[in-house]
Formats: structure tokens, sequence, C-alpha cells
RNA sequence: GGCGACGUGGCGGAGUGGUUACGCAGCGGUCUGCAAAACCGUUUACCCCGGUUCAAUUCCGGGCGUCGCCUCCA
């Protein structure tokens, strides 16, 4: 079996992926928070950690990896919104609370979904998983890692002597470089919240701190737990969430397992800009995955994605994707099903090594049609028998019929009708190629 | 201010201590009524300055530039 290696955060090296459990590996991704649309930087994660998720399934077996993505669905953006929509409609934040998120998460699923990413095995929301929250805040107090102080509770950063490791900072540079106030129930600047109270205005839940809500760390620590374990395989999300929230996730988790590991590999993917800028509401260059779908195959955008390494920082831009389509269109047209596809060894081991998904598709590029087709599976695009398979219903004999009449109009040497009617197919996304064997047509975008 | 990442040919984008990345575009050709497509061939590269080395785009140091995190933004 090819040799998976995968760059650890938490070394800055690549490394030999050994699970823990080969019969049941385990990867948790920090998933969506749940109160907008998501934007094309959200979509990289997803398609990133897709082809891993792909990739450890044709490794260790389709049903020997667990793969969690949970969702963020108490937040005070969220919490921010719902207000606003209780003021409007006069209903209770809580109502308006479940509204907004049930509806972004569905949305977030047909998205996702249309990128060609399977569902995760899990995907877990926070509302579901208070309770043990709750129980972990509790026994993290009862170890002495956090104290309560007017209705929160924090964690004392100062009490995980090893606070800093995956982000690579040392707390003393971090209180140096601080540019926050600190508030005034904190110990200490860098102590962060494990519980906040909610007032009237505010969803919350019961606690025996009063009625409020978790951070935002917790979360992840309480429902990886409760659904891998205390230690698994891969943790993956943006780079963005290494520090605070991945950093507060490991003190959390590690001090209420008495020191066993959170995640044993910890994999971050770049940031995306959107034509060589930030992507800001205030630019005006926010795109979401929902408008793209409208113009584009869901294929196109994950292809697209895929041809920047995940650590490299990616600009994405609308010339880059007409290259992807054009790639991905003369991969599938004219393509006969490939009856047994296979995935190449070059191609597998460029994936192997920490996902290269650039010289992966290199391979393709060199590959034979079975190889490519395999490739192609792997990697989650639709095989080319389910590509024809799906194509739009084209009335083929009309086509036929008008091939016809345009060649006998060449025949009779009367281009200019010749040329009409490959006009007039073109406009219905009909294009016609005069090869040596005849006129043949393909469907164009 | 602190920490970190990146800087490859017209564009996108891998990789390597010495030997073609790959794709797009361009150019030439095959084919063709013309086109498109396809196929064949082909030009352009490693931010700057030092150092190590027989040899550096690849290692080390410095500089410049872009970007990210330190602000619950993937």
């Amino acid at each position: 079996m090819t040799k998976l290696r995968l760059y650890n955060t938490l070394s800055r090296a690549k490394e030999d992926f050994a699970p823990l459990d080969p019969a049941r590996v385990r990867m948790y991704v920090c998933g969506p928070t749940v109160y907008d649309f998501a934007h094309i930087g959200n979509a990289r994660p997803v398609i990133v950690f897709d082809v891993l998720f792909r990739l450890l399934r044709h490794l260790y077996g389709p049903a020997h990896v667990v793969y969690v993505r949970n969702v963020t669905d108490i937040d005070d953006k969220i919490n921010a919104r719902a207000a606003e929509i209780a003021r409007g409609r006069n209903i209770d934040v809580e109502t308006a609370r479940a509204e907004i998120t049930e509806a972004t998460a569905r949305q977030y699923a047909e998205d996702v979904s249309a990128l060609g990413c399977l569902a995760p095995t899990h995907a877990p929301r926070a509302t579901d998983y208070v309770g043990g929250m709750v129980a972990m805040i509790e026994r993290l107090i009862a170890e002495g890692f956090a104290y309560a102080a007017e209705g929160h509770v924090l964690f004392e950063v100062a009490k995980k002597a090893d606070y800093g490791k995956l982000a690579h900072r040392s707390v003393d540079e971090m209180i140096a470089g601080a540019r926050v106030d600190v508030a005034p129930y904190k110990k200490s600047a860098m102590d962060f919240v494990l519980w906040k109270p909610s007032d009237d205005n505010t969803p919350g839940w019961p606690s025996p701190w009063g009625r409020g809500r978790p951070g935002w760390h917790i979360e992840c620590s309480a429902m990886g737990e409760a659904l891998l374990g205390e230690t698994f395989d891969i943790h993956g999300g943006g780079i963005d969430l290494v520090f605070p929230h991945h950093e507060n996730e490991v003190a959390q988790s590690e001090s209420a397992h008495r020191g066993h590991a959170l995640a044993r590999v910890w994999l971050h993917n770049g940031f995306l800009n959107v034509e060589g800028e930030k992507m800001s509401k205030s630019l005006g260059n926010f795109v979401t995955i929902n408008a793209l779908l409208k113009d584009w195959p869901g294929e196109v955008l994950r292809f697209n994605m895929l041809r920047t390494h995940y650590r490299q920082p990616m600009d994405w831009t609308v010339a880059g994707m007409n290259e992807s389509w054009k790639t991905l269109e003369r991969w599938y047209a004219g393509s006969e099903p490939i009856a047994d596809p296979h995935v190449g060894a070059e191609f597998l081991a460029a994936l192997c090594d920490d996902l290269n998904t650039p010289q992966a598709i290199a391979e393709l590029h060199k590959a034979d049609d079975r190889a490519r087709a395999g490739g192609l599976g792997l990697l989650g695009f639709s095989s080319v028998q389910e590509r024809i398979a799906a194509r739009p219903a084209i009335d083929a004999a009309a086509i036929a019929d008008a091939i016809a009449a345009r060649n006998a109009a060449r025949k009779a040497r009367d281009f200019r009708e010749a040329d009409r009617i490959r006009d007039e197919l073109l406009a219905k996304g009909i294009a016609l190629m005069d090869g040596p064997g005849g006129t043949s047509w393909d469907v164009k975008r």
C-alpha cells in the first residue's frame, strides 16, 4: 500500500500517517457557523478534506473511516441575527435562532453536495451537545484548570504548561502583543471563555453557573469527545483557526483527558483570495458558493480548487475557472464509458504525498483513459459514464437531420447555408466538429 | 509591535543540490470550404545580495515584497 504522508501543524513537518486503529480511522473537521450562505473561502476546507476523506476510504476501506464535521448553531453572530428577526416578527429569539440555523444548515448541505462532497459520517450540531459541554467544563473546574467568575467560566491558561504548542507561540509573547482590553473578571489576559451568561434576549441553556451559553471552542472539544473519543487521528480546518480556536481546543480537551492528546495530526488549509484581493463584504467581492453554482457546474469549482495545493495561498479567479472548465470538458467530452477504471500508481503517490493534488492532476494529464477515469473518480468527480448519462435531454435525431442538411449544403458548396446551420446549432449549445470520419457533435457550455 | 507563510517562464501551478514538471495562452504544422475540436512540434523561469559547494531555483544568512494570525473570519 502506498504510504500516506501528511504535514502536521503540530510538528511543522511531513509525517508518515499511522492511524491509531486502521479499522476505524477518525477525522474531525471544523464545519460552518450557520447564519449566512457559505462563501468560496468556506468551500476550500470542505473540498480539501473531502478529498482526504475519499483517499482514506480508498486506503483503509470505506467502512473504516469516520469523518465528523460539526455544525455550529450556537454563536453570537447567529444570536445577533436572531435578535433582529425576533424583533421584526415579534417571535422569541430561540425560535428565530432555530429557524436561521435550520435553513442555513440545509442550504449548506445542498451547496456542498453540489461540489461533489460526500456527506460526513456525522454532522453534529452544537445545540445537541450542550450537556456534554457543561460536563466537560465541570470536569475542568474540578481538576483546577478553570474557574467561575461573574457568571462566566474561564479556562486558566497558566495551568496548562504547554499552552501555545500548536500555534508555536509562547504565552509571554502573546500577552506582549495583545491588543484587546482584558475583561475584569479574568485572572489573566490569555484566559478564555468556556461559558458565558445570556440575558433574556439571547438564547441560553441552564447550567450550574446560571442560564448561559458555551464559548466557541468548547463545542468542538465536546463533540469530538462524544463521537470520536479522547484521542483521534486527524483534526482539520482553515489556517486561521490555528489560533485561538484549535489551540484552545487542545488546552480544554487535553486538560479534561488527563493530558491525552486531542488529535495526532493537525491539518490546516491556506487562505483564499478573490481576484488578488481578500474577500470581504466591503470590497464587494464576497462570492458565495450558492451564487457560483448558478453560473458554473459544481465540478468546475471543485477542480479549480484542487489545482492549488491545499496549504498554499490560493487566488480564486474567473480566468482560472474557465481554464478548469476547459480541462474538464476535454476530459469528459467524446469519451467512451470506461469499463474498468483504475487508479494509477503515480497519481496515488502524488495524493499520498501530503495531498499534492496539482501533481496528481498533472499525472491525469499524462494518463490514459482508464487511469484518468479512476483518478477522477477518487478525487470525487463523476465518472464519464455518469457524466454522459446526466447530459440534458437532447433531440439527437433533430441534430442528425441538421447535420445531414448541412453536409448536403457543403457538398453543393453552399457554404453560406452550411455555416448558418452550424451557427444555429451553436446557439443552442451544440458544437459541430468535422473530422475525417464525418461530422460529430458535442454539448458546449 | 510579536509569531508565521509565501515570492518559479505571458498566466496558473508542482518539484528538485547537477538531468523535460504539468496545464492554459502564444508560435509552427497535420486536418479542413472556412472554422472548431483533436493530434504533433515548439519559445519564455526559478525576487535581490552574500555564503556553503565541483555544482543552488533547490541548503544557510541578510534584504525587499505580498499575505495571514495575534480581533469567535475557513
